[in-house]
DNA sequence: GCCAACGTTGGC
DNA sequence: GCCAACGTTGGC
């Protein structure tokens, strides 16, 4: 039984060098590797499947939202954490009591055009200012967005 | 490539 | 528990 009835929302970075919108397009569904920040992984942890996820690209010559996804599973042990050659490996992290998880991500749709963090940030006042995303120095990778700042985010034009 | 912001690590 | 050093993020 869940205790959540409603959709909740995220918004996730990307490299899009790394891996992009388009990346996701192709294999429809990524399990997202490589979080290693304990804030976001407790986001990851609190996700359901079916919650909206908004695919950011940062580190982007245009930095902004570039499309749409869901969360395709609850979370597990991100399975790099243990894998010596990776670049996410953690020799702290043990299998008994793994460190760090994620999600599964699929594919919804690519926006026809992007939401520029620009145009993100021309909509502080009506995102508030809880909404991390452009808040002073933050760097999470994933982060909660509300239904309503949803709502702002995309109906930007 | 630079650098501000911020998280983590480790010495004490 | 403090805090300096270091590493990373991510916009520019």
């Amino acid at each position: 039984m869940s205790t959540r009835t409603s959709k909740r929302y995220w918004l996730m970075k990307s490299e899009p060098e790394d891996f992009s919108i388009d990346d996701l397009a192709r294999v429809g569904v990524e399990p997202w590797t490589g979080v290693r920040n304990y804030q976001a992984r407790n986001f990851m942890r609190s996700m359901k499947i079916g919650d909206g996820v908004l695919f950011y690209h940062s580190n982007a010559d245009v930095p902004g939202v570039y499309g749409i996804a869901e969360v395709a599973s609850a979370a597990y042990p991100d399975p790099t954490q243990f894998e010596r050659k990776s670049k996410y490996f953690d020799e702290k992290s043990k299998r008994e009591e793994p460190r760090w998880d994620l999600v599964d991500v699929r594919y919804v749709r690519t926006l026809e055009r992007a939401i520029t963090l620009d145009a993100i940030r021309a909509q502080a006042d009506a995102l508030g200012e809880d909404f991390a995303l452009i808040r002073k120095g933050n760097r999470l990778s994933v982060l909660p967005v509300t239904a309503a700042q949803w709502k702002v985010l995309l109906s930007m034009k």
